[in-house]
DNA sequence: CGTCAAAGGCAACTCCAAGTTGCTTTTGAC
DNA sequence: GTCAAAAGCAACTTGGAGTTGCCTTTGACG
């Protein structure tokens, strides 16, 4: 029996065999993902992936959620905030990363996930933190082309931004049409242009004349899209 | 055994226990849909509820995914299309209606499977077609709009519809905030300023003559993109 | 009324994937 | 080189989907 000065340097390995099993199976898993979906995926298909025993996987993550959610939080690396100098550019930069992202065998675990299925609690849960990074960037964004000028004060940009990814995750969700570029830049012309004209309530201050801010911008850098 | 001639006439019995047991399944399954979701549905349940045995219900329908869309079937009924003379309040009521009908027990079903789960294909098909329906009611709307002059003949409606359900299906999914009438109201100012439309009778503080600049200036936008 | 087959009830199945257990073997930190 | 943490292995239990064979009820028809 070791001495309790004996026990009292723990033993975690962080390194060598276990880092190895936790990167296959994570790996693994987000292959699956991406394969079959969340409701689909088995576990005995995820150990045989990975090469990795089903109890070693159970020990690790008592359950599938959290198997999942392991793996996915591995994908959700922070947007990065492009800064082009203009709103437009920059939304339209964010979410063609965003769709680069979700074109990989990685990503396409998680946007399958992420837009189809919400089966469990947990994984609900870690979905919910996963876009609210990306609507913290895009927030950012909007909030750059506030001080710039280039968005009214008054947008209401919270609103913005329930329209702008509201429309594009509907998009993915229904496959009611290609996500392109030319699809993507309408739409977030379109967003911006409410924006740009939405007074909310008591915006009579701002006069007839002084409405087309974002216009110009926009025009500017329509060949951008393709 | 009856002869050939005796056996023409095939018995299908539409009324008696039949019917009552059909109407008791679907009638529980909608039940259970609306407490557990489709995933964690058991078909067991829908037996206990709705006193009929397992075995008849798989008889009738041989995979939950069948018995699941028959259920739905029955909540989408056509959506009633008002005409209140206005883009603005055509709106509201459709989208109001929805609302009214997803808060009913039988609704708050179809509403779940419909943004929470596609966990079937063949029950995601279903959820297709009941989309399509919707969209089909408030693309009308627009469309007398546009006759109406409410709204101008080059907006892209079917980029509105995307935007504007989408945004209503994303509040609904995500819970970012309360589905209510002035969230409803604003989102469909929003998205009726961006495509132009006359603002109509909407607050009785916005005075009449800022909109249009802004529709030009997308539109412009629009005929660049697309 | 009485008949009788279609439709419903019942119980005891099979099947498959999730999750568990008790044990043995490997490995990396010291 | 030691030794416990971690991985491997195989044989479990559990729970829900879907099935089967047989019996009971019922309603359309004469």
């Amino acid at each position: 029996m070791p001495t309790a000065a004996r026990r009292s340097t723990v033993h975690p390995r962080p390194g060598g065999r276990s880092a190895r099993v936790v990167d296959a199976v994570l790996r693994a898993t987000l292959a699956e993902l991406g394969r079959v979906g969340y409701a689909r995926l088995r576990v005995d298909d995820v150990a045989a992936r990975s090469g990795v025993n089903k109890t070693t996987i159970y020990r690790r993550w008592p359950e599938k959620s959290g198997l999942v959610c392991a793996a996915l939080k591995t994908v959700g690396r922070s947007p990065d905030v492009p800064d082009t100098g203009h709103v437009r550019s920059d939304l339209i930069a964010s979410f063609k990363a965003a769709m680069r992202g979700w074109a990989t065998a990685r990503g396409r675990g998680l946007l399958l996930v992420l837009t189809t299925e919400r089966a469990d609690p947990i994984v609900d849960r870690l979905l919910r933190s996963v876009r609210e990074r990306y609507r913290t960037t895009r927030r950012a964004i909007l909030e750059r082309g506030v001080t710039r000028g280039e968005v009214p004060a008054e947008a209401d940009l919270e609103l913005l931004l329930d329209v702008l990814t509201g429309a594009v995750v509907t998009r993915i969700r229904q496959g009611s049409g290609p996500l392109d570029s030319a699809w993507l830049a309408r739409v977030i012309d379109f967003t911006l242009a409410a924006a740009g004209a939405a007074p909310a309530a008591s915006t009579s201050s701002s006069s007839a004349s002084r409405q087309p801010r974002l216009s110009r911008t926009h025009r500017a850098r329509s060949d951008t899209v393709s």
